[in-house]
DNA sequence: GACTCATATATCGAACGACGATACATTGTT
DNA sequence: AACAATGTATCGTCGTTCGATATATGAGTC
């Protein structure tokens, strides 16, 4: 009776999603979109009109660079961390603690304080 | 050396941090802003700008119910949770949860996978 | 009396990311 | 021949967040 849950990306969070899977390696579009995809089960459903506008964003910062692959008539673009995507991504990660501590903070007594109903 | 962290709220998040604060209780707009301030420390600054039109969805919601207090010049809105709004009090919590977990499954091997720079 | 700070609620426009629809081209499957 | 999967991309819409601004009272101080 698998639960769906099913919620909108939280603005901000999907730089931090994206710059992880491309700590893993060089990867492309399609593939960090499936891969975000299996991550998230039912909650996240990326869609390519959210990844691709989001890697051209991170590219004009200048935390990913990429490169066009060619190969039996397939394009891929490839993405890969620059040093500064690399500081970057250590730089989100610290934060989303920072920012998960401080929802828990509110979270956990409010819920011990919720009648059953 | 206090690093101070600061950045945007991310979408959504507002909702559970305030459900949040009036589960411990009625309360008014001033007060439910210093409480949020207070768990985010250097991290969350919100607006009444921000927090106001909220407080007014919520309430369109039917998750929270207002109610006006004159009391020596001052006067204070306060609210409080519906039924509807301990039930998405709940629902909140546990979507948080999980997206919380989603974004661990990607954040940690990520950053285990980070060269030192 | 004038000034300033904290309290208290509210609205407005700007900015921007996420969404859904749509487009288009190729490869593999039925 | 038709269809699903692969692959990248853009466009308009929507809604939350942000920052500035407005307003009014109470308390403390110069």
């Amino acid at each position: 009776m698998a639960e769906t849950f099913e919620r909108e990306l939280m603005r901000g969070s999907l730089d931090l999603m994206v710059l992880s899977v491309l700590a893993d390696g060089a990867n492309y579009g399609y593939q960090i979109q499936k891969r975000v995809r299996e991550a998230g089960g039912d909650m996240i459903k990326l869609q390519a009109g959210t990844l691709y506008p989001l890697l051209h964003r991170l590219q004009a910062d200048g935390v990913i660079k990429c490169q066009w692959e060619f190969a039996n008539g397939r394009k891929r673009k490839w993405y890969e961390l620059t040093p500064a995507g690399r500081r970057r991504l250590r730089d989100q990660a610290t934060q989303w603690d920072h920012y998960a501590a401080c929802i828990r903070q509110l979270l956990t007594p409010a819920l011990t304080a919720l009648p059953a109903d």
